[in-house]
DNA sequence: ACGTTATATGCACCTTGTTGCATAGTCAAA
DNA sequence: TTTGACTATGCAACAAGGTGCATATAACGT
């Protein structure tokens, strides 16, 4: 439900081209919220239409000619009834439990070599991000609103991927070590 | 792609009506994969389709008929080649986080109150978990695969619930004491 | 001349998930 | 006796997301 709304935060910040957004998207905005250039894409002639944004096309020298979109008030109406709205938490979806739960039933072997994957892949992520925290968050959150919201993201960011880290190790602790007759015992 | 395969999963152990899946999903599938009623009543026939498992139609007295279904070496098979098949991490999706990126630039005050409600709704989860961990396994993650399986998983709720938590609580202490002027300091 | 990368935009088809509605039998309580 | 709770199963319409394919300009290197 939120694609559009993610759009629009983004638009707040500076109008922009379908390109400029799926950038965006895979850079900051990326970190809460996937989207693919497809999707993007599609959902502009969407809010053009409900006039929450509007475009213009801009001719470029050297590059191809593009069309630059700008959130309109109707579109920051829209997305501060949005953000007024409560909404709950996102519906957990992990296959990698499933995984496990398929685990308990039918053998181990296939279910430790995907959780050091994932282990890798979550670790990665979390050098990436405390890299970045020790870059830009040396000296603590900063003062103002804007940057504190950033540094938030950061730590939302890093406290998932280090409970995921976590998670993995006692996953294969406890899974490696146990005895193969275990089911049968 | 894996809700089938979590329906698979659910009937390895043994097989069930749509209704008692849904019931399982309700319970301990649940905790890492939700679905609709009309969702999983839907998948039934293309899995029935696909022969992945069979159906077998069983009166009852007291109560409506119902469909059993069971699965079958096809469907035990496919889910042999799922389980090894290696898949990433599920994108991210937080629409939370795209409110905090909002508030960044349009208003701290709605977004607050949002976070209070999702601490509540993590936190609750959590006293529940933790409940869980204390009746289940007061005496360690168990000694067979099995259990060490649900151990696990419990464990994976709990790490979230824990990380959401505390992130909530850094982000109410740091966007309350925000002086609201700091924008335009 | 030829491939690669970056810019820039899209369509078609399919799967997955949500929302609202619909039906029907049984049982217990009010 | 009606109301509600539980069992049991579905359809229709729509929104959201994924996969694959398609096109075009222009800079840059080889």
């Amino acid at each position: 439900m939120s694609l559009k709304h993610a759009m629009l935060v983004s638009l707040v910040e500076r109008p922009a081209s379908g390109y400029d957004l799926v950038r965006r998207f895979d850079r900051s905005v990326g970190y809460f919220w996937r989207a693919s250039h497809q999707q993007i894409y599609r959902e502009l002639p969407k809010l053009e239409a409900a006039e929450w944004v509007s475009a213009e096309a801009v001719a470029q020298t050297g590059k191809p000619d593009k069309r630059v979109y700008a959130i309109t008030p109707q579109g920051r109406a829209a997305l501060d009834t949005w953000l007024a709205r409560p909404v709950g938490p996102e519906p957990v979806r992990e296959s990698l439990m499933v995984k496990v739960r398929g685990a308990a039933l039918l053998g181990v072997d296939a279910v430790l070599e995907e959780i050091k994957r994932h282990r890798e892949v979550h670790a990665d992520k979390l050098a990436l991000f405390r890299q970045i925290e020790r870059e830009d968050f040396g000296q603590g959150p900063g003062d103002d609103r804007k940057t504190r919201c950033r540094y938030l993201a950061l730590r939302s960011g890093l406290l998932y991927h280090e409970s995921w880290v976590s998670w993995c190790d006692e996953a294969l602790a406890l899974l490696s070590e146990t005895p193969p007759s275990s089911d049968v015992a």
